[in-house]
DNA sequence: CCCCATCCTCACGATTCAATAGGAATTGCT
DNA sequence: AGCAATTCCTATTGAATCGTGAGGATGGGG
C-alpha cells in the first residue's frame, strides 16, 4: 500500500519534473499545487533530500530542485524511500530482505515463492519508470498507458 | 503489504489445500503446524468462511474444509478478503474504487496511471495462480519459478 | 447430557500514519 | 547590520490499524 507520504512525495517529484531544470520550486507552491499539507510537505522533501533525490536552498530565492535528470529517478527508487520496501513481505524482499520468525522452512514456503513473483511484478513496472515518463504519461492523456490485461 | 493476517490466511488455505478433500483440519493442528497464534487463527478462518472460501463444521470431527478444489481458488481473491484491495492506491482499484479527495484531475494524474501499472503486475501474478499452484511451488523445490528479471 | 470445536464479541497494547506546532538555522537583499 | 524569506529540525498529538488474548455462547456427536 501506497501511503500519503509516498503519494505526496511522488506528487511533488512530478511537479519538480516539470521545472526547468535548476528553477527552484518552494514548498508552499507544490503544496497549494497538489492539495498536500504543507508542514507535511515540508518533512517529505527533508526526506528526498537526505536520500540525494533533491536539492534545496534555504533563503530568498531558495527552494527545492532535482537532484539529477527526471529521466535517471526511478519512481521506485523513491517509493522505496518513502515507503520502505517493495515486496509485499519482508522475506520476499531483496533490497531489505528479513526473515520470517513463523517460517520454519523458507524454501518450502509456498507464500514466500509466491511473493517473490508478485514483488518481481511490482519492480519490473516501478523500477523501470522514471520521473519522466510519470510525467509524460500524465501530460498525454493516458495515451502512453497500455494495458495487457 | 500482506499483513501478518494476510499471510496467516494463506498459509492456513494452503494447508488445507494439502488434505484429502473432505478431510477436516482443526484450528489448533493448522496453528501448530504454522507457528500461528491459534485465537487469531480463529479469527482469520470466520472471516474466510463468511467469504466462502472455506467450510466448518463444528463439534467432535469437526474442523475446516475448503468450500472448492484447490484449483479453483484464486491466490489473489483470498488477499482481498482479508488484506483488502491489490491496488497500492485506492483510486487506481478496480474491485473497490474510490477517488483520492486531493486530487482534482485524476485523467492527468501521473501517481494514478503509474499506479494502475502497478495493480495490473500486481493482479496479473496473484489473479491468475491458483492455492493448487502455489501449494505445488512450495512442494517442489521451487522448480516451478522462473523469474523474469 | 456432556464433550469438543467452532463461533462471537469485546478489549487491550503497540505500532504506524497523518498531520501539526514551534522555533532554529541559513541565505539574499538593502 | 538588519530584515524577510525559506528551509530545517524535533517533538507531539490524535486517529487508525495491527496483532493478540479472554471469556464465553453455540451447536453437533455420542
Amino acid at each position: 500500500m501506497l501511503t500519503k507520504k509516498g503519494k505526496y512525495g511522488l506528487k511533488a517529484m512530478v511537479h519538480l519534473a516539470a521545472r526547468e531544470p535548476g528553477e527552484p520550486s518552494l514548498v508552499s507552491e507544490i503544496a497549494e499545487a497538489n492539495n498536500i499539507p504543507k508542514k507535511f510537505l515540508d518533512t517529505i522533501l527533508g526526506e528526498l533530500r537526505n536520500a540525494g533525490f533533491v536539492n534545496s536552498k534555504k533563503g530568498k530565492g531558495g527552494g527545492y530542485t532535482l537532484a539529477r535528470s527526471a529521466h535517471l529517478i526511478r519512481v521506485g527508487h523513491i517509493i522505496r524511500i518513502l515507503d520502505g520496501p517493495l515486496a509485499p513481505i519482508q522475506c520476499a524482499s531483496k533490497t531489505s530482505y528479513r526473515r520470517c520468525d513463523d517460517c520454519t522452512d523458507e524454501r518450502h514456503c509456498g507464500v514466500r515463492i509466491l511473493m517473490l513473483e508478485a514483488r518481481e511484478a511490482l519492480a519490473t513496472v516501478l523500477d523501470n519508470r522514471t520521473l519522466a515518463e510519470m510525467r509524460a504519461a500524465a501530460q498525454d492523456d493516458e495515451l502512453i498507458l497500455s494495458y495487457v490485461i
